[in-house]
DNA sequence: CCAGGGTGTGCGACCGGTTGCACAAGCGCT
DNA sequence: AGCGCTTGTGCAACCGGTCGCACACCCTGG
């Protein structure tokens, strides 16, 4: 391995000089700064990332934990993606832990080991009580999704309610009457912050026919279970709060021979890359997953620059109307919310 | 941060023998040994991973390349996740960068940064030219998949040929007579095995009709259109080189009015998740792809313990019949390939 | 001719671990 | 008492960078 030290030994100067001129310090004159860098380009120079981080006490690694659950969709993919992705516009790397139910001792350790600058972390319901652990730990970190009932946390979270409300306005305007809702797990926020959208629109928590509320698991499993236990209450459209838990949903209705939209309406939510795909296209909701892994490494550089107090950010997200709730018309349009 | 030193002091002895002790050095006494892991924990000691890197040159962190595009589809948040997992298993983290195209500056800066103790690889197409790069770096390396020409490369691979007989067999049992294939993109190695035991099933090069031959690049549309193209020539079954391909194929023929599998058989591979939740059930092939993690895992810390030269493990794989190409009967069987 | 200031470079400590080697203490033996 | 061996511990160097501070040199002005 070629060493700072072999670099200066080759352009005649000291390792410290060499070091600055690598990092362009004013104060090392053109000349030699030029010799050094050639020198380290003829030789390949790589500088030492572990001796960097011990003497820096930056690593240019970002932490990434996402439940396992998500990896088993598009949606742990995309995340994933869009978090690497923009850590590397910034030139860091990205490590990645999986948690399972409960936090693997290997995050713990591994997260406070000095090697991370800072930690983005999607979790699956709120106050899931290693994350206190974690978010006490003084590293920087940010939430994926407005989790957490702690005031001092920063995210970057999708904006759920704009386009929530349009979508539900959107069913109105269709006509549908019997509007059911297959909601998501919870204590997830986005499921609450979705579900909050549609009792609002519902005229509030007391005009609900608690029949019309099943509760899923954002799973296509429990979409489809879901959906044929609301059947018994007659629904004209059911609302569901994720695009798996909808697609599991419109295999029910198929699977008891209603017609879609005709009989019976269904919308999503994330406008996965299959919503698309399947032979009733789905109405759900878009929202720009690389934008929300942007303004999460954005928020961690923020707070390694010494910003304090929590930084917030959130993301639109648009409705996407497709024919699985337009029964006026067979025309596809889109609306932005 | 609590360091070694700190730990030593509180438990008066020296920092090397404080890092003895906690490593279990057996030339230290039960007694001292004892007296420094009690004042570590209650310290909440953490050694640091760039100190200890630097100083061993290990760093218990392995990288992860995978192709961005695989970051669209479930394929790649299941190749990523069974890594991570597999590292897991051993303490060992793991660092993910996604290739686009070309390799970005930023991978082969970090690969060879000294923060890696080794690399896991995925490729599209063998013979990408800065896989060379890497190969050559010094670094342990290991391809997924039998990619690459080069014979000195290490692998954990699936073994494409056995499941695809079985598939091709079943197909004939089935009485298919004019099956057509959409195969994986040319110098992708999984797509040229699966369809090298589709030439060979058919009787060779020389017994098939090309016009019954398409190439896809993986993806939904590239089956659907290709589905759409080979249909002017009266295929009864189509092979699919994965699942997105063949769940293309299956909308395209769906949109011609074509009943699957009276009119016309589909299958797969890869047993995405998805291809069991279509309306159609897919017959597809499946494979383990945790244990494809696991593999490579493995052969990286033979590499880092020193074995020399390739090492190469495949993985089985499975053939699963279901709806799709199953004209004789309406029973889902399942048979071991 | 010398004080004062600016410019460019290098020494050496430091980050927090690991490890080769020297050494001290305790023991049994002759 | 003296020798050699075992056992346990600690000194100090090292990994490969970064950076505070001292210093050498040159130029300028009084």
């Amino acid at each position: 391995m070629v060493t700072l030290a072999d670099v200066a030994r080759m352009s005649a100067t000291s390792r410290s000089t060499a070091s600055r001129a690598l990092k362009g310090d004013p104060r090392i004159s053109e000349e030699t700064a030029d010799r050094v860098r050639l020198v380290a380009k003829a030789l390949g120079y790589r500088p030492n990332v572990a001796a960097r981080t011990l003497a820096t006490g930056r690593s240019g690694i970002f932490g990434l934990i996402v439940p396992s659950s998500l990896m088993d969709d598009v949606y742990g993919a995309q995340l994933v993606s869009a978090v690497t992705t923009a850590a590397g516009e910034h030139d860091g790397g990205v490590m990645l832990w999986l948690s399972h139910d409960r936090p693997s001792r290997a995050i713990r350790e591994t997260v406070s080991n000095g090697i991370i600058d800072g930690l983005v972390v999607s979790i699956l319901a709120q106050n899931e009580p290693w994350i206190d652990e974690l978010l006490d730990s003084g590293l920087p970190c940010v939430l994926i999704g407005r989790h957490s009932s702690r005031t001092d946390t920063s995210y970057a979270a999708i904006d759920n309610i704009t386009a929530t409300r349009a979508l539900m306005e959107h069913l109105r305007d269709q006509g549908y009457m019997r509007v059911a809702t297959i909601r998501g797990p919870i204590g997830n926020t986005d499921a609450e912050e979705r579900h909050s959208v549609f009792i609002e629109a519902m005229g509030g928590a007391d005009q609900i026919d608690a029949n019309l509320v099943a509760v899923g698991d954002f799973s296509y499993e429990s979409g489809y279970d879901a959906a044929a236990a609301l059947l018994r209450h007659g629904p004209d459209c059911i609302v569901a709060g994720n695009d798996p838990m909808a697609m599991g949903a419109l295999a029910a209705l198929r699977a008891a021979g209603l017609r879609i939209p005709e009989d019976i309406g269904v919308s999503g939510w994330d406008d996965v890359r299959d919503a698309n795909r399947i032979d009733v296209r789905l109405t759900t909701v878009h929202h720009d997953m690389a934008a929300v892994g942007r303004e999460a490494v954005e928020i961690l550089l923020k707070q390694m620059g010494g910003v304090q107090g929590p930084i917030r950010r959130t993301v639109p997200a648009s409705l996407v109307i497709r024919e699985s709730t337009l029964r006026t018309s067979g025309n596809e349009k889109e609306a932005k919310a």
